[in-house]
DNA sequence: GCGGCTAGTGTAAACGATTACATTTTTTTG
DNA sequence: CAAAAAAATGTAATCGTTTACACTAGCCGC
């Protein structure tokens, strides 16, 4: 493996000049750069990014952390952060955390030990709570979900909008009796939950029943079958984001019912099969690309210029009306 | 931030004590042990990786280069990968190709710029021609696709059984003008193709058509349209990966054909939606936790004996008869 | 009582880059 | 043309570890 010993050997020169030609340093005479350039070539050399980073004491590494990534969104959502990190040169490490706050401390402190240069983080409700006290000296950007401490830079949906949309096109397609499944590992699910509220009380409704439950196909499944149990059965069901939707999809075939005729179903976030199922289900489109990349952008913003007051940036979703709400037939 | 300077002086030792009790060397008195460890646990100290990294000329991270981190398979199996390295205390660098060679020469170069410890690695094809020449000190294990140059390690499911079986399943249950979709990307869609191939010879059939195209869902969505404009419709149509899938179910709806009456439907891997559409979907499901966690486990066997001789670990998928291939109703 | 062991510890040289500072070479200028 | 300024390059310290080697102290056996 070629140093910058061996490629400062070959080109005459010293391992300083060699570094400043590679860092693209002016201060160095045309012709000595094109003999480094020529030596750089002839041995294949590639600079020792390890070596570089103890140095330079920086890194080009950005760590993302997220809940899960099985969940479509963070799919997507990490696809967009690493192709913009690459596109600056950065890599991504990625995390998974399961939505476990001791597995979030856990690989805090690897990227941490990694030296790495950013956070990208979607912190569990359990970890916000703490995220005032956890001062890093890392710099680092929320996404998804709100935290209290508002002092980090955040890239977030309108979740209260979006959960007001979405129930409000339910309610004015004829659906009444409302029932809500949110996620309760994050303020996501508390925010579209807000908005769901909200959006009965402006036409004068109740919610039939509101679940706070883990965001998990099981458990989306589990809850859908005991609101069917009910004497009072829900029109319509609302889920905070799509693991609950397929399960509430699932449980509402297992019992042989209609969409929408017998139960109408919203959600978050478009996924593959959304569209595919019968009838495709409406939902709030999240703009995966833009969060990623956005959340991106404002990391290196702030790896650049590290006391910069916090910015939140807010982007709104899209209300992508399907047929598991269509217009109630009247009865 | 402490370093190990710090810690020994506290402790009133050496730095290279300090540094053979985090080692857990046996060279050391029990008594300064305590000292030391007291010292670290004071100052909070966190040994620096790069440092560590730089002068033992080796890291704890590992690459995982995948070509569509959207295609469930990849997801599934990069979550694997995520677990295994985390449990023997490495981290993963995660790398997206998006089956483009020059980006896996690009990725490639840069996980061996950061120094990983090895590669996990799912080559497109026409990488896997230049593997033989490709000649590297970096340990790695290639997944889900065969090369040739069979001087590497390897988890690959028995596609061609896996293809035969899948048809084989199609043709007792009636189907008889079978039209494939093969992904062309890699070696996966040519040995399905080959199982496709050898179960309609052993039925004495002739398949209809076969299809290599690049595994994208707007592709399957394409080909299947044309198939359908073709004079001679198939009555089945087999696809080679879960975006094929998805394309071909969309585009037997937009056809408003029926599945399985007018048309049966088979496909690879376990998604969210396969069980959700309708009807749903037959398919060879990958045991992708066991791929992931098979791959890591050889990785870390070859990083520790790189000379070892190379193995192929072959794993067999799982055919989940559903709704969409059932028995064909007589006409 | 002395050479040879062993256990425990310290000293200092790596690892491969960057960079402050020093030095040399070239150009400008009065 | 000499002095000053500017440009180009080199020297060597440094980042935070690991580790080969050296060293000390205590103990053993003869």
């Amino acid at each position: 493996m070629p140093s910058i010993k061996d490629v400062a050997q070959i080109a005459g020169v010293s391992t300083a000049t060699v570094s400043r030609v590679l860092a693209g340093s002016d201060r160095v005479k045309e012709e000595t750069r094109r003999r480094v350039l020529n030596a750089v070539k002839e041995l294949n050399y590639r600079p020792n990014l390890v070596a570089r980073s103890l140095r330079s004491q920086k890194s080009a590494r950005i760590g993302l952390v997220v809940s899960d990534i099985r969940n479509p969104f963070f799919t997507a959502i990490s696809r967009a952060v690493e192709d913009a990190a690459y596109e600056q040169g950065y890599s991504v490490l990625l995390c998974n955390t399961d939505e476990d706050p001791a597995r979030e401390e856990l690989y805090l402190n690897i990227l941490h030990d990694e030296s790495v240069a950013g956070i990208i983080f979607s912190p569990t409700q359990q970890f916000s709570a703490r995220l005032s006290t956890f001062k890093s000296d890392i710099p680092f950007v929320i996404i998804d979900r709100a935290v209290n401490a508002a002092q980090a830079d955040m890239v977030l949906l309108d979740n209260v909008a979006a959960g007001y949309e979405l129930t409000a096109h339910l309610i004015q397609n004829g659906y009444t009796k409302l029932a809500g499944l949110f996620g309760n590992a994050s303020t996501t699910g508390r925010d579209r939950n807000k908005g769901f509220r909200k959006a009965l009380e402006d036409f004068q409704l109740k919610p039939l029943t509101e679940q706070f439950i883990p965001p998990r196909i099981q458990q989306g499944y589990e809850t859908t079958l005991m609101l069917f149990d009910q004497p009072n059965r829900p029109d319509a069901i609302f889920t905070s984001n799509s693991l609950l939707t397929a399960g509430a999809f699932q449980a509402i075939r297992d019992r042989r019912l209609k969409v929408p005729d017998d139960v109408a179903l919203v959600g978050f976030d478009e996924t593959t099969w959304g569209a595919l199922v019968d009838p495709p289900i409406t939902l709030i489109a999240q703009p995966t690309e833009e969060i990623g990349r956005t959340a991106t952008e404002l990391l290196f913003q702030r790896i650049e210029e590290p006391s910069r007051s916090p910015r939140t940036v807010i982007l709104k979703g899209k209300l992508i009306a399907r047929g598991s709400s269509a217009p109630r037939a009247n009865k």
